[in-house]
DNA sequence: CGTATTTGACCTGCGC
DNA sequence: GCGCAGGTCAAATACG
């Protein structure tokens, strides 16, 4: 199947006036699919730039002391659909169908290499998130075949420049598969989450146009809370790290086109916008050379500042 | 020994 | 209907 000369299913097609633009079969109406969207993201750790910037291009990590303000607030915006529209770089509309489009003056010019040129390499990492809706696909089990067919969890999925395949996001995944991605070099790897009463699965995937960009996809919505922040913010490490996460993106990341055929985001996905990204990162690691690079530049334990990022990786992880 | 990962087999959906 | 590719299972294996 020749599928290079598509436009990515995942990223949606970037036209001319740099509007995405998405076919989506979703299954929400309009308010109801930004509402879980946003709280799904949520709930995933991801939050949009719902508030307007307190610097038009704020420093990166100046702002410990106004995150738990910024997290309430947020908090309390969730629900609401105004939230969704991102009040800077971008603008949005849902059409009757419920399809969004998305339009982004800043995406299409300035590449993401640019970017990282000129960034922290703790900033190194530039996301887009698309939301895949909910197409049925049966496969609950090898044994239970029968009944009527499983409903796709609502999927989103993160386009990610970083080095790091399976960014920490604050909950703990069992990997349980991997596939050959036909016209990439780069497998497909499943992950499920290891809460038992937990259905949320992600897949993690390089795109074999970019190998820089990580892309992830969640699908579902977890049950519990994620085993670090954001519910359990406790220390100011980890408003640390809420500040990277709450930072608005101030140079939006590409749409990422792949060419892998029948892709696995055959169901349709739709692009919110491109995020700030913030993965989950736990709080003794990023969170602790936050705070040092913030508050202690003569950090206690320097080997703590090396690598960042790319250090962010489950113990296991470090192994592959 | 418990848990996580690997990996081949199997199942499903879709396009032709 | 067939073949392909994505997605999942589960036994084997690795690891702490």
């Amino acid at each position: 199947m020749d599928d290079n000369n598509k436009i990515d299913p995942i990223a949606g097609e970037f036209t001319s006036d740099s509007t995405w633009q998405f076919t989506g079969d979703y299954t929400f109406s309009a308010t109801d699919t930004s509402v879980a969207e946003n709280t799904v993201l949520n709930d995933f750790g991801w939050n949009f730039n719902p508030l307007p910037p307190i610097h038009p291009i704020p420093p990166m990590f100046d702002r410990v002391e106004s995150n738990v303000d910024r997290i309430n607030q947020i908090e309390a915006n969730v629900n609401s659909f105004s939230t969704l529209a991102p009040v800077t770089s971008q603008s949005g509309s849902v059409d009757e169908a419920g399809d969004v489009s998305i339009s982004n003056p800043i995406v299409s010019s300035s590449s993401s290499e640019d970017r990282m040129e000129s960034s922290s390499s703790i900033a190194s990492v530039d996301t887009v998130v698309v939301v895949a809706g909910g197409k049925p696909y049966d496969r609950a089990s090898k044994v239970k075949r029968k009944g009527p067919k499983r409903i796709r969890q609502p999927r989103f999925a993160f386009m990610t420049k970083s080095e790091i395949d399976h960014l920490e996001d604050g909950y703990r995944w069992r990997k349980y598969g991997q596939k050959a991605v036909k016209n990439s070099p780069f497998p497909r790897s499943y992950y499920r989450c290891t809460n038992s009463k937990c259905t949320v699965k992600k897949r993690v995937e390089r795109s074999s146009e970019d190998p820089t960009t990580v892309i992830t996809t969640y699908e579902g919505q977890h049950c519990h809370h994620s085993i670090g922040f954001p519910r359990g913010l406790v220390s100011h490490h980890d408003q640390g790290t809420y500040t990277r996460q709450l930072a608005p993106n101030p140079l939006p990341l590409n749409p990422l086109h792949y060419s892998s055929s029948r892709s696995q985001f055959n169901d349709q996905v739709r692009a919110i916008g491109s995020l700030q990204p913030q993965p989950h990162v736990p709080t003794n690691e990023l969170g602790d050379h936050l705070s040092h690079k913030m508050a202690q530049p003569s950090s206690p334990d320097p080997h703590k500042d090396e690598g960042l990022l790319g250090d962010i990786v489950p113990p296991r992880m470090r192994n592959q």
